[in-house]
DNA sequence: TCTGGTAATCGTCAATCGACGATTCAAGTC
DNA sequence: GACTTGAATCGTCGATTGACGATTACCAGA
């Protein structure tokens, strides 16, 4: 992971309209003074405001590779703390919680866990489930990524997918749409509001789709008793 | 997932230690000649050679910006065909195949569907399984990334973990082992040897150890018939 | 109030970048 | 053999970077 998250310090400060900014962000990040960034650089203090506040506005790559070594070095020789942030929070950035049951459980027995109230009142709710996935879709959505680990990794027949930061609700249902691979149940935590379109997808593709009103932690502390 | 492609290229050329090689790379991947992209850019062709052939040794990031962008776009005016392998190729890299059964199966029906060999007869294979992941362990090992997305998403207590392109068996056992979250089996598909330290770790782990020697066609064959 | 840690600003200068254009090569291909 | 097309090499020159050190400024404690 020390190798993606040296490319992601490279790449956002190489493409960033204002290096410096950058620059200081992930300093910042790893919770360096310039003074200390600047002695493991070995160069004077000034070199690095200078960076910081725009002074040069194309620095070459070899000083911006120097910067990122610079921190991921002190990071590791701190405990590599800030590391692993990006190793695993990156990765299941848009993943709140995920868990596969034991044994199957109910449909119903979920809803009344979660406090669930079902939006699509046709559609049958007695299969089980072999798991969930708890969502944060705003994150989901704006790192295109997760997405695309979701599609593949974490849809399968037989588990609910349970969505936060919900507005309307169209944007979660037009991707399980346009996916083969269908979850069992679609869970909006706590939406702003619920589109018609949304539930009548639900009913098209014939997923119960529920809504809870629990908030996040009390949530995800329901589903650990399942 | 334009935006991760353009921090990749960034990044990437920004940590190269021969940065014209890696634009080169690039450019190449692009399909793009030296001239056209300096058409792209709007100076001489020359300078893009000067470039790739080292002379600067560290371009401004101004300078890679501006490359990154002009292949991208260049790529974009001719329908974006470069960009696309980019996007799903790269997640899905390490995963073969992927099910959830809508049934539980029988570890003892899945065995005798993929004609495996149990390694670790100690262990009981009388539980369910609730899926499947066929994993490419050489390119799962070598884009570490797809090993991080496993470990989220693709283990659970409830499925096989089929690994293909198996040398002795050690390392995908020692990253289960090291794993929280264990697979109910683990499958390897024509290892060119097992190793005694994989068998005994799965049976510590108490995962049974299956071989097949099915070739990856018709074993996706038979997996798809479950 | 003085001090130490942190950061900003700026003049300066050698080193290097960014870009051009002229020239030379290497392969096709007409 | 003449003619494109793609690429390499290099001298040149103005513009910018990279780095320093001196100076200033702003806190938070002792």
């Amino acid at each position: 992971m020390r190798e993606q998250l040296r490319e992601k310090m490279a790449g956002e400060i190489a493409l960033s309209d204002e290096p410096g900014k950058t620059i200081r962000k992930w300093r910042e990040q790893f919770k360096v003074s310039q003074q200390d960034l600047a002695r493991q650089l070995d160069v004077s203090p000034s070199v690095i405001s200078d960076y910081e506040a725009g002074r040069r506005k194309s620095p070459g790559i070899v000083t911006v590779k120097r910067i990122v070594d610079a921190l991921i070095s002190l990071d590791e020789m701190a405990g590599g703390h800030v590391m692993k942030q990006y190793t695993l929070a990156n990765v299941a950035e848009a993943v709140i919680a995920i868990k596969e049951f034991s044994e199957d459980v109910l449909m119903t027995n979920f809803l009344k866990t979660i406090e669930g109230e079902n939006l699509t009142p046709q559609v049958q709710i007695d299969r089980h489930l072999h798991g969930y996935t708890v969502i944060d879709s705003i994150k989901a959505i704006t790192s295109l990524d997760s997405f695309d680990y979701l599609k593949i990794y974490g849809w399968s027949s037989q588990r609910a997918l349970i969505f936060t930061g919900v507005k309307f609700g169209r944007s979660p249902m037009i991707a399980i749409r346009a996916h083969p691979l269908k979850p069992a149940m679609v869970v909006y935590q706590r939406p702003e509001k619920v589109d018609e379109l949304a539930v009548k997808l639900a009913e098209i593709e014939n997923i119960p789709l529920i809504r809870t009103s629990l908030d996040i932690p009390v949530l995800i502390e329901r589903l650990n008793k399942l």
